[in-house]
RNA sequence: ACCGGGGUGGCGGAACAGGUAGACGCGCAGGACUUAAAAUCCUGUUUGCAGCAAUGCGAGUACGGGUUCGAUUCCCGUCCCCGGUACCA
């Protein structure tokens, strides 16, 4: 009997399907475990052996956890709605409804073919109107609450109207805008759209202006990415910003939170420095300077008050909305010629910008304290968006603006002394200050407290919390997105009462944007005739609550019911790539803490536990062509061969060849041109090219020829993304119907770890695959067939299925797959070195491999007479009486370095272990007679002894 | 530029709390079985030097320093690669 994994496959697949296998409820007397995948876009590429990796790693845990007697939460949907949809429904004409459809059905097909014990009842599409009228609802339900900091939690907006009317806004000044304040009277006299201006500053979901890439040429609002070196990836056309109204959540509402809340969940510290650097929460203080010979002040924020005696200059942002007002005529023309510059320039390349660059305004900023006259000028380091969009330049003590003080030949005062060299600013706070006036002699941290003291006594300034987030742009003006549930109504935004609800993206044949860059919505008459909101969501609204859609996918009445949350709570486990490290997960730690605050549901972290998965990177594969200038076949070098071509042996070489495929005697090169070009991969097997396949490939290459090394065409690699353009994509589906689904499962943990980034090789799947192969011997003979026995087994076998138990469990627990994988193969290894067919050992192998490979696993289950499923199996407990060991060969090192092996009891003294060691012959040699320094002995560890 | 991660044999990787560097697998080389091949099995495989060999000696975890009896692991500095930087998802 063979091990036919094709038709095993099939069968428990049919037979898991048939009886309901993955169904899970949401009413168990188990304890519930929950395991999440992050949602994947469905692109028209479909799934590359990348993808698959943390569904695989999520699924063998949600399997293991089942074994444990967890009930188990494992849902799987699409992020349906997007970008790249729409601009395929530009290019092709194909709604992005239906290549979405198509793309999730091809999806679909490739995760059934790897065994995922998804629950297929619970799937959810962003896209769905049964699904996006939740998110249209919870958008409602942001427009109608605003941030209490008295409560430190949001809260229906009724409550702030009647506030409002009784004593105006003096308790809870305005977020969206501080100047903003009114008493009860004031409130009650203003109209209604005055009114609602107002509370548009305070909705936690609310409208403003912002800027985007506007691409004059191709009419449309274009993405970061779609923009490069400030023109058009598509066509190469100019981009400019441009302001349009736009949807924000005010998420800076809740960075406190959000800071906080890092510290009650287990995600990495990589990943919860990331956020909280992303967040960025600052203290310092914003100053107010004076403008020699203007009315207008320049407000700077600093974190770095101390140094205040240290400012040689200010710089302000080039959109600054001061750049105009005080630059000075003589400096007009360069200043404007700058900002040009600037503007032609994304954010990206301004941050990235090693080159220092700037511009004199010609006005000076005059210094609170001692008069000094501080020249301001306008540089790209300096962004709009934070702080104030002005700092003040302390070159002594940061280094880009010591960098931009040593480019511009600015003045550098040192108010550290000693501290300082000259030759680099130092940022230190332990300096004792100098040339600083009233903090002379103090240590710069203890002079923060106190300059901020004198600032705000003479009021020009304030003590501030500043964070580096934005609030989040929530609009697109794009097609395929949720419809804002918003009318306009003489300027006000309604919303569209809840049972109107889903407001239903309209069907439109075209998808071109409307006019000044508004969503292709206004080009529908109908909906404009509505007055409804054109813009349209962005791709994190769906995603920032489908964790709770998963919990109650069919409830009508609700987004999640109260009684599902409850009991599915938290996600347990959140498995993902680290590229969401601050997109995606601050929003939906953010929707999450609002739900929770608007009483909705009961916890106000979604994820428990992150695990980030690695890339699968492509290795991709290249073959050389000759440059012949010849219009005849195309003539590929092999890379042995491609590598020396200029080299007097390989230019005679290729030149031989080639003059022998043309058949042309005279030919000759002056030096001799190779091309790389990629390769598929598919048809290269290691490094060496199917030549056949290659012709067949494409049809320029029909009659290519071959300079060959050894009879061989051997291609070129390097690891590169993996990409179609790169013919590096491996799929899923090929590896499956070669080796199976079990054996690609554990070949593609197998890897390494599941957290880092590696290069795909197909070629060592073979290994896994001859494991598999090796265990079923286990079970049964190709001649004799079966071989497994009803003997007990002996104390040597009950230690090696119990050591592999307890390593497989381990490495599981800590998702060290690849290792876990590893501990079957030595398991393996030595029941067959042992000769072991025993039932009692190998029914309790089958269980562990289950989560790994399940239909192997159910297969020799039920063949040792099993007749129930081996998904319901309990997980074997390791009895340690067989793993107990009484002594252990504990290495001997000499200085650090080991030189021989001694057995010795576990429970020997340090004094027992002297003699031993000191007795030992190749001890004795290295000792040359001295006595030792010391005799290090680390119990169960090793011996070191010190000459 | 900034934030985060990574760099170990020909390759993927292992070494879990500072204690035998290279487990396991691929590849490669040699051998057994076979008319032959596939499959399977066995042996070897970090590297340099010495030796028929067992083995011995030295070097070695990106690079340069440091701490320690002992460093792939901790600290300082440098280089390279990957992810993110707010409208890709």
């Amino acid at each position: 009997m063979e091990y036919n994994f094709s038709d095993i496959e099939k069968k428990w697949q049919e037979y898991w399907t048939k009886n309901g296998s993955y169904k899970v409820s949401n009413d168990s007397p188990k304890p519930k475990y929950y395991v999440l995948d992050m949602f994947p876009y469905p692109s028209g590429a479909g799934l590359h052996v990348g993808h698959p990796l943390g569904y695989i790693a999520s699924d063998i845990f949600a399997r293991y956890k089942r074994l444990k007697g967890f009930n188990v939460l494992h849902p799987m949907g699409y992020d349906a709605f997007g970008l790249p949809a729409e601009q395929y429904a530009i290019d092709h004409g194909i709604h992005p409804a239906v290549s979405t459809a198509a793309n999730i059905e091809n999806f679909r097909q490739q995760m059934d073919n790897m065994a995922f014990c998804f629950d297929w009842d619970r799937e959810v599409r962003t896209s769905d109107p049964n699904y996006y009228k939740w998110t249209q609802w919870i958008f409602l339900q942001l427009f109608d609450s605003w941030y209490d900091r008295k409560q430190n939690k949001a809260v229906p907006l009724a409550d702030l109207i009647t506030t409002f009317e009784k004593e105006g806004n003096k308790a809870h000044p305005c977020p969206g805008d501080a100047s903003i304040q009114f008493t009860a009277e004031e409130w009650k006299s203003f109209d209604n759209r005055r009114q609602q201006d107002i509370l548009m500053n305070y909705r936690l979901a609310f409208c403003g202006y912002g800027e985007v890439n506007w691409c004059e040429a191709l009419g449309t609002v274009l993405a970061n990415d779609e923009v490069v070196n400030g023109v058009s990836e598509r066509g190469g056309f100019p981009v400019v910003k441009k302001k349009l109204r736009q949807w924000y959540l005010r998420i800076t509402d809740y960075a406190d939170r959000l800071l906080e809340g890092l510290e009650t969940v287990d995600f990495s510290d990589a990943m919860k420095e990331m956020q909280t650097n992303w967040i960025g929460k600052s203290f310092g203080a914003e100053i107010d300077f004076d403008i020699f010979r203007t009315d207008e002040k320049l407000k700077v924020y600093t974190t770095r008050p101390d140094t205040l005696f240290g400012v040689d200059f200010m710089v302000i942002a080039p959109e600054h909305a001061l750049v105009n007002l005080i630059t000075t005529d003589q400096q007009r023309g360069a200043v404007e010629e700058y900002v040009a510059y600037v503007n032609s320039r994304s954010e990206r390349e301004r941050m990235a910008e090693k080159k220092i660059s700037g511009c004199f305004t010609g006005a000076y900023a005059i210094h609170p304290f001692n008069g000094r006259h501080i020249p301001i000028w306008t540089s790209e380091y300096v962004l709009a968006g934070y702080g104030t969009g002005a700092i003040m330049a302390v070159p002594c003590g940061d280094e880009r603006d010591f960098k931009f003080a040593r480019h511009f030949g600015l003045d550098i005062t040192n108010i550290i002394g000693d501290a300082y060299n000259g030759e680099e600013a130092n940022p230190t706070k332990d300096a004792v200050l100098e040339n600083s006036d009233f903090l002379d002699g103090l240590v710069m941290k203890d002079a923060i407290v106190i300059a901020i003291r004198r600032l705000e006594e003479k009021g020009i300034g304030i003590r501030k919390v500043n964070f580096r987030m934005r609030d989040a742009a929530f609009s697109r003006q794009r097609y395929w997105g949720e419809p804002f549930p918003i009318v306009w109504e003489n300027g006000i935004a309604t919303p569209l009462d809840i049972k109107n609800l889903p407001l239903e993206l309209p069907h439109v044949e075209k998808y071109g944007p409307g006019p000044e860059g508004e969503g292709p919505l206004s080009n529908v008459p109908a909906w404009t005739a509505r007055h409804l909101e054109t813009n349209t969501m962005p791709g994190y609204a769906g995603s920032s609550w489908y964790f709770l859609r998963y919990m109650d996918p069919h409830n009508q009445e609700e987004f999640c019911s109260r009684k599902a949350s409850d009991y599915w709570n938290q996600v347990d486990l959140y498995i993902g790539g680290s590229e969401h490290a601050v997109g995606h997960l601050l929003y939906s730690r953010m929707w999450t803490k609002f739900l929770y605050d608007r009483n909705l549901i009961g916890y106000e972290e979604p994820y428990k536990r992150l695990v980030n998965q690695g890339m699968i990177q492509g290795s991709s594969r290249f073959v050389y062509r000759i440059e012949t200038k010849s219009s005849g076949a195309p003539i590929f070098a092999s890379q042995g061969i491609a590598g020396i071509a200029n080299t007097p042996e390989g230019h005679e070489l290729i030149t031989l060849a080639v003059r022998n495929i043309l058949n042309d005697p005279n030919l000759s090169f002056e030096s001799i041109g190779i091309t790389p070009i990629h390769v598929d991969v598919n048809i290269v097997d290691g490094n060496e090219l199917d030549t056949e396949a290659f012709k067949k490939w494409r049809a320029e290459y029909a009659n290519a020829q071959f300079i060959l090394e050894e009879g061989k065409y051997f291609c070129g690699s390097e690891v590169e993304k993996m990409s179609k353009s790169k013919f590096n994509t491996v799929n899923p589906n090929d590896l499956v119907a070669k080796y199976g689904a079990d054996t690609f499962r554990m070949y593609e943990m197998f890897l390494g770890p599941v957290e880092q980034s590696k290069p795909w090789d197909t070629k060592g799947i073979e290994g896994v695959h001859r494991f598999l192969r090796k265990l079923w011997r286990l079970f049964f003979d190709e001649t004799k067939g079966k071989v497994w026995t009803t003997e007990a087994p002996k104390d040597a076998e009950w230690k090696c299925i119990y050591q592999t138990i307890k390593k497989v469990e381990e490495a599981t627990e800590r998702f060290s797959f690849n290792t876990g994988v590893s501990a079957f193969m030595i398991g393996v290894n030595e029941l067959t070195d042992l000769k072991c067919y025993k039932k009692d050992v190998l029914e309790k192998l089958v269980i562990i491999l289950t989560p790994y490979a399940p239909h192997v696993a159910e297969e020799l289950w039920h063949a040792l007479g099993n007749e129930t499923s081996v998904l319901d199996a309990s997980y074997p407990k390791v009895e340690e009486k067989y793993l107990v060991e009484s002594s252990k060969n504990y290495p001997v090192a000499i200085n650090g370095k080991t030189r021989t092996e001694l057995n010795i009891a576990l429970d020997a003294t340090q004094q027992q272990v002297e003699e031993m060691v000191l007795a030992d012959e190749i001890v004795k040699k290295w000792l040359e007679g001295n006595a030792p320094k010391r005799v290090v002995y680390v119990k169960n560890k090793m011996i070191n002894v010190v000459v």
